[in-house]
RNA sequence: UGACCUAUGGUGUAAUGGCAGCACAGCAGAUUUUGGUUCUGUUAGUCUAGGUUCGAGUCCUGGUAGGUCAACCA
């Protein structure tokens, strides 16, 4: 758990970014007696994603740091929106993350709380019912830059607001009929303290409360009584949330409850990645994906599916660090984390995506010969396993080419390379079939070259992967890029849906060999297949029909190489 | 045309009035039975104009640029 900060002050200490800044300088001053207690606050509406985890990672891991503890809470004020669904998935994904809330929560535990904190506005003049239709309500309100105007509803007596409020309470009127609103100002340069809305009337079911209400708190008026009730010191939330800040302060401060303070820090972006609540439903509803978590989503789900770890997921959170201007940080950050993770932990096996048949003519048929392939080289302790070499072995088609550019150090016509763990072969002859396709490759090999030497001391710079065709099941190998082809998924041109941007190659999935071993394996393994790339086991796969994800590629400089 | 937030290499993020550092990406080299890993080196930055100060990325003022706010969403 213990996460590495990389950015080190002069004086040698770990830089801290500002909100930890503000905590130190709360303890210091002994606000709340030291106390830190934060809350992870997502609505069940959707999935969680990459920019969630930034924020869980963020609000447990200060509430660790300084030895505090942090609350789940959902933020269910709206019941036409909202799901049971949603909350199994966001409590499942934050512990898969490594984090555990203190006590679980719901907005919805305090609606009988803020009803009657409802009444005690209306009692001290601070709020009142009003009849406008939605559309008279909006256009009273004015423009960011023209105040609004008062609603003719705003100066009924606190009696005749508190029997509305009542009878919207006991369900006397229908929806958008009325609302209650606070009084603060209609001529208020921040459009949220003009008169925002507290309660609207929504005859709906609650996934928790059921049919108990049909009036309905806002987000304002429901999150900062929340964060007081449960003492929370820092609130933590996003930067577009600054505005209501101001609003967050006037209730506490007329309710007089404990003062909650409110922080805001800069989403999370992705080059390449919509990140949108909304748009990701929209994806999965219009079966552009096959699901939330589709390994190609940057929902936690579709992540975990897709072979990221854990571990992983939290150093990059880490990494991209926090602050307040806005970022977009570059996918190749969050591929940096999952390839530092996996190249420690994962082992290595053999595996050819696209088989190309090659005989080793001086080699004995029938003969097998068992060799000692090391695990994972980057970690003694994961032992070594046995691999078979024979006379008919497969390569990767990749790895040959009739007529190789400079600089290609893998097979061609009379070259010669190292089978990985095991011997140099040489190409001897190209086998095509009637319309000039590879089909078969001729070769020989140097029986002195196993252990990497050969019988005359000469070196190859071409290693490559196999299989012997004796040793060699099917697999079902999915291959993920990018969901989106640009960098900026909504910059797309004007008047297009924004789909266009999507990425047509972004899932291919081929029918490759692995080792058979390989058969034994559970979903969410983990595995380097040697050359190919990271690849994890899918949730589909069964012993007769093994199905893998690529969770990451290795870095491939051959690929600039060829390019140049 | 309002209020608020923000501005440091390509991308992020430090420097709390005192040598602009770190990571990712890029480039070059060494090692390597993975064109991986590891190691070394390297390119590249304080939006702008003033002011305060012995000294400004940091403080002040103006400008510029970007973002947020006009749901009975959160």
């Amino acid at each position: 758990m213990e996460s590495e900060n990389l950015n080190v002050n002069p004086n040698g200490e770990k830089a801290r970014n500002f909100l930890e800044e503000i905590i130190e300088e709360d303890i210091k001053n002994g606000k709340h007696g030291g106390r830190v207690l934060t809350r992870f606050p997502p609505e069940p509406n959707g999935y969680l994603h990459i920019g969630h985890a930034k924020s869980i990672c963020l609000n447990f891991g200060l509430a660790q740091k300084y030895g505090g503890k942090t609350n789940l809470r959902f933020d269910d004020t709206n019941p036409t929106k909202e799901d049971v669904e949603y909350v199994d998935s966001i409590k499942e994904d934050i512990q898969w993350l490594g984090f555990q809330w203190a006590n679980e929560f719901y907005a919805s535990d305090y609606f009988e709380q803020l009803y009657q904190w409802a009444e005690k506005l209306i009692e001290m003049d601070l709020a009142y019912v009003d009849d406008q239709s939605q559309e008279d309500i909006r256009l009273n309100r004015g423009t960011v830059t023209q105040p609004g105007k008062n609603s003719p509803f705003r100066n009924r007596s606190a009696e005749e607001n508190l029997d509305l409020f009542r009878r919207m309470r006991a369900g006397e009127f229908p929806d958008g009929s009325r609302v209650l609103r606070a009084k603060i100002d209609m001529a208020h340069p921040n459009m949220l303290m003009r008169d925002p809305i507290l309660y609207r009337i929504i005859h709906a079911h609650h996934h928790r409360t059921g049919d108990s209400w049909c009036i309905y708190p806002m987000y304002d008026y429901a999150h900062g009584q929340s964060d007081s009730l449960e003492q929370i010191t820092h609130s933590i939330c996003t930067l577009e949330f600054d505005v209501h800040r101001p609003l967050y302060d006037w209730f506490i401060e007329k309710l007089e409850i404990f003062p909650s303070k409110q922080h805001e820090f800069a989403r999370l972006n992705l080059t390449f990645t919509v990140m949108s609540k909304r748009k990701l439903l929209q994806l999965v509803q219009e079966g552009f994906v096959s699901g939330w978590d589709d390994p190609r989503m940057p929902t936690i789900c579709g992540l975990r599916r897709r072979g990221y770890t854990p571990e992983s997921i939290r150093a990059f959170a880490d990494r991209v660090g926090i602050a307040k201007r806005d970022n977009v940080i570059d996918l190749s950050l969050l591929e940096f984390c999952i390839r530092e993770d996996l190249n420690k932990s994962a082992q290595r096996r053999m595996a050819v995506l696209n088989p190309l048949k090659v005989v080793i003519t001086n080699f004995p048929e029938g003969k097998q010969e068992e060799i000692q392939a090391i695990n994972n080289p980057e970690d003694e302790a994961a032992g070594k396993r046995p691999i078979y070499f024979s006379r008919e072995l497969y390569i990767e088609r990749d790895d040959f080419m009739e007529n190789p550019p400079k600089k290609f150090f893998r097979l061609a016509p009379g070259t010669e390379v190292r089978l990985r763990y095991a011997y140099l072969i040489k190409c001897e002859e190209v086998i095509k079939d009637a319309e000039g396709n590879i089909t078969e490759l001729r070769c020989t090999y140097d029986p002195q070259s196993a252990n990497g030497g050969s019988s005359d001391g000469r070196k190859v710079k071409g290693v490559i992967h196999w299989l012997a065709a004796s040793h060699a099941v099917k697999a079902e190998v999915r291959l993920f890029d990018r969901l989106f082809q640009n960098e900026d998924p909504d910059d797309v041109p004007e008047g297009t849906d924004w789909k266009t941007g999507l990425n047509p190659d972004s899932l291919r999935v081929v029918e490759g060999l692995v080792e058979p071993a390989l058969q034994e394996v559970k979903p969410l393994d983990h595995f380097q297949f040697e050359r190919l790339g990271y690849f994890s086991v899918d949730y589909d796969s069964k012993p007769g029909h093994l199905v893998f994800n690529r969770t990451a590629t290795l870095k491939d400089s051959w690929a600039k190489i060829a390019d140049k």
